[in-house]
DNA sequence: TATTGACTTGGAGTTAACTCCAAGTTGTAT
DNA sequence: ATACAACTTGGAGTTAACTCCAAGTCAATA
């Protein structure tokens, strides 16, 4: 698959995906004789992923770090889980905040819905 | 209420709080007769909702954009409201990516599990 | 009332995560 | 075989959201 069908596949720019390649967001990509990207199942598995975690929020440093974990090898088995550990916490803790914020918007768009009904505004905020 | 104090309260940097004000993310809050800032009710109400859309991902902009319509008057209800709803659709979108990621990272996780107790790794990514 | 620490402003600097660019190479369609 | 679009790399530039700084002012205390 070409860097095209991949970015096309998941809505990314090619810069975007050579930058994750050279910073170790991604292991390096599989190339064709002439040296061009050919993605093959597992470095578009490792794409999907990288971009499931930075949609989360999981910081590029996290993703580059689980990489180099990775290519160290089994003896990083034990750092891995806990670096995923980790991302879980700190990503279920965002999204608790995400669900305050959608509580105090729904809150919001109803006191709004009753003023254009009454045509009464009682806050100041 | 001084600008410490209401750092303190919500675990941010006066120089947060007073970009926040400069920017117009917050509206300009009241001052003392010496010009120091001394937060009523109301200006930490403006700060707690701020805080509070900025952790669930909402752009700097579009509270700066509420502020103004708000500022404006009664005239901007319909604005506001659209802009509220807005906000509660791209942050429903956000949290079903997170949604995603834990799922994801479950399943690693519960695979890291099984592979530390059978000593047995069965996959590249 | 003098010192000391916190506050003020406007503006410059930093950081994370891209995004763009120039100069050169590859590969496909005439 | 030649044009020409798409690819390559290393490095520079941009953007959002802070974060820091300098020079000056305010206010609580000895």
């Amino acid at each position: 698959m070409t860097i095209k069908e991949v970015c096309e596949k998941y809505d990314i720019t090619p810069d975007t995906l050579r930058y994750y390649e050279r910073v170790g967001v991604i292991p390096t990509v599989t190339r064709t004789a002439g040296g061009i990207r050919d993605y093959q199942e597992t470095d578009i598995a490792w794409v999907e992923n990288a971009i499931c975690f930075r949609d989360a929020g999981m910081p590029v440093e996290m993703l580059i770090e689980y990489v180099k974990l990775f290519q160290e090898g089994d003896s990083t088995i034990d750092a891995r889980t806990n670096l995923l550990k980790e991302a879980r916490e700190t990503i279920l803790e965002a999204r608790k905040k995400y669900d305050i914020a959608l509580e105090k918007l729904d809150y919001k768009i109803g006191r709004y819905e009753i003023a254009q009904r009454t045509g009464v505004l009682t806050w100041d905020d």
